[in-house]
DNA sequence: GTGTTTACCGAACATTCGGTCAGCTGACAA
DNA sequence: TTGTCAGCTGACCGAATGTTCGGTAAACAC
């Protein structure tokens, strides 16, 4: 038997913290705007060490894609989102997203930025579109049970409500501003209840 | 007296149909991610005729910019945003953001994914910068006037309130779907009023 | 000590990048 | 008929791209 070969002595570089490091410069420089150079400095070490970690600059692509993805889609497998009043529903659909965006900020932000220029960013947008039908029938069986105001189309809400929703990518930062639940009563008071005072 | 010079017998490239098509495509594929052959295809020129129109790459991401913040700033150099109540002005901006972005519509789009990799980006980047800072002052004095509900910090209300607005460049198109006045109507709707009917 | 594995480096790879340049062409003016 | 010139082509440049490869120092196994 050998000793638990879980964690090497090495430098501290793994494949896990390649990919992290790589999805923060991803999302400053863009992707197509990151060369392997410039993950390399990020990491301190050389271009090529990086592909002693990882097979390549798209494989780090596609695994952060997948962990966007697979917290959105684990989330709108629960009974919470799949059975119920629809307008319960989307209210926890809208906070467990927000929630996840927060949680895995630097992946779900990559995912929201994908242009479908290769193979593995139009899987990522198929599944994309997969998440918004879901959302827009949820949006959908909430209007036509009355809790959602009739005269706005509910396509449009969704692609609103989700367009408020994913912003949050654009600004947040763990650091200051509040917590992701926080933020998901905001959003959720200022979209179904609406800013002005009365 | 030469015949007018506006319009030559070529082909029909000139700089502004060569913009026109070169925003598109840094849509499409971001502009990080389109080459100068990409353009020459989608254009039906090769690479090197590109450079008679135009200086190079650079100049048509800094060109699109300018255009987009033109509209911008050309619009908050308004009395309507500049006197009256805050709620006031703060409706009327919003209102004509979406105008902007829906006749400007790729030149926005372009404007908001910009990252800062340049010096002409990182100077887009300070312009919209200074946008914020507008809106987000407007949207204060509005919470002061006692307008808007004074649970909900001024700050967040601003990202959320123009997260929404800057979402339509993910999904619009000038096609299908409503006009802008029609789109303008239905986010002020539902970020005042709220979607749950009472 | 010997052999093996881990984690990395530096150089080189083919390809693609944005950009340049001499020269061609066809329409038009004189 | 000749000259001009806008508009373009194709060959090419140096630099940068993602990736591969031979080698190697240190840590570990026995």
């Amino acid at each position: 038997m050998t000793t638990t070969p879980t964690r090497q002595r090495g430098r501290g570089h793994d494949p896990e913290s390649v990919l992290h490091t790589a999805v923060t410069v991803f999302n400053e420089r863009g992707y197509d705007g990151t060369s392997m150079e410039d993950l390399a400095r990020a990491l301190g070490m050389t271009k090529s060490a990086i592909y002693y970690h990882v097979p390549g600059k798209e494989q780090l692509l596609a695994r952060a894609l997948d962990r966007a993805l697979d917290g959105l889609f684990t989330m709108i497998a629960d009974p919470m989102a799949t059975s119920g009043p629809a307008i319960a529903r989307l209210e926890w659909v809208v906070r467990r997203s927000v929630s996840i965006l927060v949680e895995r900020l630097p992946y779900v932000t990559l995912l929201l930025r994908v242009r479908g220029n290769s193979a593995t960013e139009q899987q990522a947008l198929e599944w994309r579109r997969k998440f918004d039908r879901f959302v827009s029938h949820l949006v959908k069986e909430a209007a036509a049970e009355g809790h959602i105001r009739p005269d706005v189309d509910p396509a449009l809400v969704t692609r609103l409500l989700f367009g408020t929703v994913n912003s949050i990518t654009e600004w947040y930062q763990p650091s200051r501003g509040g917590s992701a639940d926080e933020l998901a009563e905001a959003i959720l008071t200022i979209a179904f209840d609406g800013l002005r005072t009365r």
